[in-house]
RNA sequence: GCGGGAGUGGCGGAAUGGUAGACGCGAUGGUCUCAAACACCAUUGACUUUACGGUCGUGCGAGUUCGAGUCUCGCUUCCCGCACCA
């Protein structure tokens, strides 16, 4: 019987959802595996092709481990708060919610086609109320806490109050803002209410801050770090500018150190894991106080990570923003300081970037102290120091730091050598941490390693430094100036904070007659009335860095997720996702894990065991070539013309560069006949030729490009054209038969022959394009080829060109998976997406192999059936079935186990083309490989497995069992290798003692023929393996 | 500049240090068909040879080993990430 997979794929889908197949319960005496795929954001655009990928792998794995008697939690659901959907609202006036809904029910639609086993009844959205109740309840959390570096966890802001009370803040060691002063308890209970509130925020883990921000005035909003790319905004590419803002900010500097740590406990790609330490970026090295001549209390702390390099400090830099640069300028540098402030202000991230070869700056006037050696150095500004790392102050050691050379080359500040083996100092630094100290005091003749402790030491015991650990890392802002996300549960009174009580929430989002700014430039929910809250809502990482335990009880209304269900699924096994989410979502998530664990309410202090990251699918671009007027006068050269050369004498041609010489196109000594090719739309053009025709006294033919167009596969007629017009006495012709056509498109395969000027590239919807023939008569029902002709070659055939590039509307490369599932089944399409290679590399999209895959199914699927009759044995299988079948039980079970899903694809072909070769259709074979098949192509599998008479699904079935005696062989053929070339095979019994394999592999003809009568020096056997034979 | 990953046929890609190129696409020849599509069979790394066979071959150059796509060192190209981070 035929495979038909547009029957059989829908029939099973309903039958799983009418029987819940796939829903799963929070308990159980299987062991638990929780796969997870990362929150998909319901963009307008649906799915494409590139999207599905993960999916494919985590069902195929939720699948497999469920067979493998794995009680498997593999939920979905939508991260539905963002910018896309406010951006359409502005635009349209429609709530976001309404377009947001439809998004998802195209999703829904879309995932549904392909078969995975979501257990949908789990499905969560971060817009939906009952949901954001708790990412607004671990906010108010996050505000109740602060980081207690002694327990090294966070802690309740009631612990701190208690001990501000009693002793003050001089030996509580937590995270905290920079500038908090140092209490007595006295100094607390002597202040307000007001002031305590004030002073604790500078200790909360979440708090409204005075932030240097990424401001985004195309959005309307400030954007966190990674949400920034090169200096634009990582969606829409808008100029980002930094600017002083009022925010809500996460304290994750907090956690600095313990996400670096906790990185070595995950399985997690190394990629992800080198970005995310890149991210933390950790610089151990020492701080070092610089006195300011002429000031006694004015110091210049820096931080540095070559202490040891101390001795060759020859100028100080400050960044320019700093308040410091104001107090330190002396009279006369004051104008050339404001005015450097100024200009590094006005330069945007993108400029700044750009030029980081040439060294700018400004001298304040003061000088500082170096402690080490009481050197008197001069103190500059520069904007190569950025204010918002350390101190925003270095210690510049022209010998050993790039940038700082650079700057004393500009500037004729001295370079003092401190190692001996630096060199070349005259053109470049020397980082070199090789040698000994020279110019160096008290750690002259000092390896590296000797005098880092060494100074350390010193700098602490004299009070003027200590050794200090940097992070890269930024305290993370969470205010966004919009209206499509969850509302901060805070409430201001007279310019204090408070934090919702639990019970207010949720905090719904209110309704606004308008999605912008007000006048007075507030965020949009200033325009809710009655709205008595904070007026700024949370960024896109809220919701989603909590979901995965909302899935395991996700309707529970008294709490984010239940200790039962949190006790049963624990953590996330396998997680796989896109690495664009490698520093935002994945570090932003962790960082609340952290939390959440030290407040108990998690059992992990990492979310999620192993992550995979899927890589991208990028789309494939086909181009069409658009006709200019140019190509049709090259086309009549090339085509129509040549060949009238002996027929009528010499034709002139013109062209561009010489159109001020010659007037026509093209011009006849035959009967004074000169030749026009325009569009006919150009009435003044076409005058002006026909003027200039009658002045020269030149009959004039013009053949207009819409007609050429018409005829452009004729060229005999065009040619007839021509040759009327050469051979009749008519003073001025036209084309002027009824023009359908307007614009030519030339097909790729003929460009070569024509100027690259004569053509247009224009970027041609792939789905009506195959194999880069594109399909004419699907071509002319699309608006860009209304009223077109086509140029084709040969074989009749229009080709176009192609170029890799990302996946996008605006490129007319995407793919919708519902169009290959309508025309291949849900079930080919999920193993071509694993067939195309390792999951993690990223490729182009291309059906070009997808007949392969298409073929395996009805190979696999015939293999059941005898006509139209569905015929399995009950017989025996023979040793050579078994061992077909238990080889791919091995391959199957070891490459999902190490996910290699397209080895697995393989190994199914591999079998199933041996099967066919023997031609076994029993059950004993058969049944296993449906079984194994079910995780890739579920929809066949549970039609075969009731066909084969099951009533219950295939996904209650067991992984069948590899037994290691069914794949041995009696004998194996051995390659035999001289000197590791292979010379000769044999064929020898498995059992065979080294002795006689040798003996055997030596008796052969062809390693005598190599041997040439010497005794070989040594004979290698490897049982099971290869015999090599050294001569 | 720093960090991570990767270079294998015409293409996508396989290969616990042990027969390089599995599997699939494409191509060539054939069977079936009025024909096409589908399907099926055979061949398919390069060079060489009537043939048996031989030589070369996993980016380049060395090394370790009986044996290297795989391990080590150096170079090179490409991709990704980070980047005046002191």
């Amino acid at each position: 019987m035929e495979y038909r997979p547009g029957d059989i794929e829908p029939k099973w889908r309903k039958w799983w959802q009418e029987n819940y197949v796939y829903q799963v319960k929070n308990q159980g005496d299987k062991p638990k595996y929780y796969v997870l795929d990362m929150f998909p954001y319901p963009s307008g655009a649906g799915l494409h092709v590139g999207h599905p990928l993960g999916y494919i792998v985590s069902d195929i794995l939720a699948r497999y481990k469920r067979l493998q008697g794995f009680n498997v939690l593999h939920p979905m659901g939508y991260d539905s708060f963002g910018l896309p959907a406010e951006q359409y609202a502005i635009q349209t006036g429609q709530h976001p919610a309404i377009t947001t809904e439809q998004n998802i029910a195209r999703y829904r639609e879309q995932l549904e086609n392909i078969g995975f086993s979501f257990d949908w009844s789990r499905e969560v959205r971060t817009s939906d109320p009952g949901y954001y109740k708790w990412t607004q309840w671990i906010f108010i959390q996050l505000f109740n806490h602060y980081y207690d570096l002694e327990a090294d966890k966070a802690l309740p802001v009631s612990a701190l109050t208690t001990r501000l009370a009693k002793t003050g803040n001089a030996t509580v060691r937590a995270v905290c803002d920079d500038d908090t002063p140092i209490i007595s308890a006295a100094e607390w209970n002597g202040m307000s209410e007001k002031e305590q509130q004030l002073f604790l925020l500078k200790y909360r883990i979440t708090f409204p801050g005075e932030e240097y921000v990424n401001w985004c005035p195309a959005l309307g909003s400030v954007l966190s770090n990674d949400e920034v790319k090169d200096g634009v905004s990582e969606r829409g590419g808008h100029p980002v500018e930094r600017k002083l803002m009022k925010q809500w900010v996460m304290r994750i500097t907090a956690y600095a150190n313990r996400l670096l740590e906790g990185l070595n406990t995950i399985d997690w790609s190394e990629s992800i894991k080198e970005q995310q330490r890149n991210w933390i970026g950790k610089s151990v090295g020492a701080s070092v106080k610089f006195a300011v001549e002429g000031y006694e209390n004015q110091y210049i702390e820096v931080f540095t990570t070559r202490v040891d390099t101390i001795f060759g400090v020859s100028f100080m830099v400050l960044a320019p923003e700093l308040d410091l640069v104001k107090t330190l300028t002396t009279a006369e540098q004051s104008n050339a300081v404001e005015g450097y402030i100024k200009w590094s202000a006005g330069r945007s991230e993108i400029e700044r970037m750009a030029d980081t070869k040439k060294a700018t700056g400004v001298f304040t006037g003061a000088y500082a102290i170096n402690p080490a050696n009481g050197m008197r150095v001069p103190i500059w500004i520069a904007d190569y120091v950025l204010a918002s790392y350390g101190t925003g102050a270095v210690m510049a050691v022209p010998s050993g730091d790039q940038r700082d050379w650079n700057f004393a080359k500009e500037f004729n500040l001295p370079v003092t050598p401190i190692l001996n083996t630096q060199q070349g100092l005259d053109t470049a630094a020397d980082p070199t941490k090789e040698g000994q100290y020279i110019n160096s005091g008290m750690i002259n003749g000092m390896t590296y390693a000797e005098a880092v402790p060494k100074l350390i030491q010193w700098l602490e015991k004299e009070g003027i430094g200590r050794g200090k650990t940097q992070y890269k890392l930024r305290n993370a802002v969470f205010s966004r100036q919009r209206y499509w996300g969850e509302p901060v549960p805070a409430r201001w009174v007279d310019d204090v904070p408070y934090v919702l009580d639990e019970k207010e929430l949720p905090l719904v989002l209110p309704t606004v007659d308008k999605y912008l700014p007000t006048e007075s430039g507030e965020p949009p929910l200033a325009r809710a009335a009655g709205w008595e809250y904070e007026l700024s809502t949370m960024p896109g990482w809220a919701g989603s860095s909590w979901y995965f335990y909302r899935y395991m009880d996700p309707n529970n209304e008294s709490v984010f997720c239940s200790k039962e269900a949190l006790d049963y699924w624990q953590q996330v096994d396998f997680y796989i996702g896109g690495s664009e989410h490698a520093v935002g979502h994945l570090l932003y998530s962790r960082f609340w894990n952290h939390f959440l664990h030290d407040l108990g309410l998690v059992p992990h202090r990492e979310f999620a065991k192993r992550l995979v990251n899927q890589g991208m699918i990028q789309g494939r671009s086909n181009f069409v070539y658009r006709a200019k007027e140019r190509f049709f006068e090259e086309y009549l050269m090339i085509k129509v013309l040549k060949p009238f050369l002996e027929e009528y004498g010499p034709i002139m041609i013109g062209g561009p560069n010489y159109e001020e010489e010659i007037k026509y196109d093209f011009a006849f000594e035959t009967n004074n006949l000169v030749i026009e090719v325009t569009s006919k739309k150009q009435l003044d053009k076409i005058e002006r030729i026909h003027t200039a025709a009658i002045t020269d006294g030149k009959r004039l033919l013009v053949l207009h490009t819409e007609w050429l167009t018409q005829h452009i596969n004729e060229p005999d007629v065009v040619a007839g054209r021509i040759r009327l017009a050469l051979n009749n006495k008519d003073n001025y012709m036209t084309t002027e038969d009824p023009i359908r056509t307007e614009q030519l498109f030339v097909s790729h395969s003929l460009i070569y022959k024509y100027s690259p000027e004569s053509l247009t590239q224009l970027h041609v919807d792939v789905n009506i394009v195959d194999n880069d023939i594109l399909d004419l008569e699907k071509a002319r029902k699309q608006p860009m080829f209304a009223n077109a002709n086509f140029k084709v070659d040969a074989d009749g055939k229009f080709t176009c060109s192609w170029e890799v590039e990302k996946m996008s509307k605006s490129k007319f490369n995407v793919v919708n998976p519902d169009d290959i599932v309508a025309e291949y089944g849900a079930d080919c399409f999920r193993m071509f997406e694993m067939f195309l290679g390792p999951i993690t590399d990223a490729k182009p999209w291309n059906t070009k192999g997808i007949t392969g895959v298409s073929g395996f199914l009805r190979k696999f699927w015939s293999m059941f059936f005898e006509g139209e009759q569905f015929r399995v044995s009950d017989a025996e299988p023979t040793r050579d079935e078994l061992r077909v079948l238990h080889q791919c039980i091995k391959k199957v079970t070891d490459d999902i186990d190490r996910i290699s899903m397209n080895t697995c694809v393989s190994h199914f072909m591999i079998a199933t083309n041996d099967l066919r070769g023997l031609k076994c259709n029993k059950r004993a074979i058969l049944e296993p490989l449906v079984v194994m098949l079910a995780p890739f192509g579920p929809h066949m599998a549970e039609e075969l497995w009731h066909l084969l008479g099951h009533l219950n699904s295939v996904f209650d079935a067991t992984w069948p069992q590899f037994n290691e005696e069914l794949i041995k062989t009696d004998t194996k053929e051995y390659p035999i290798q001289i000197n590791g070339k292979l010379r000769a095979t044999i064929e020898l019994p498995t059992d065979i003692s080294a002795t006689d394999a040798e003996a055997a592999a030596l008796a052969l003809d062809q390693v005598q023929k190599w041997l040439e009568g010497q005794t070989p020096k040594k004979v290698v056997f490897v049982p099971g393996r290869m015999i090599n034979i050294v001569i």
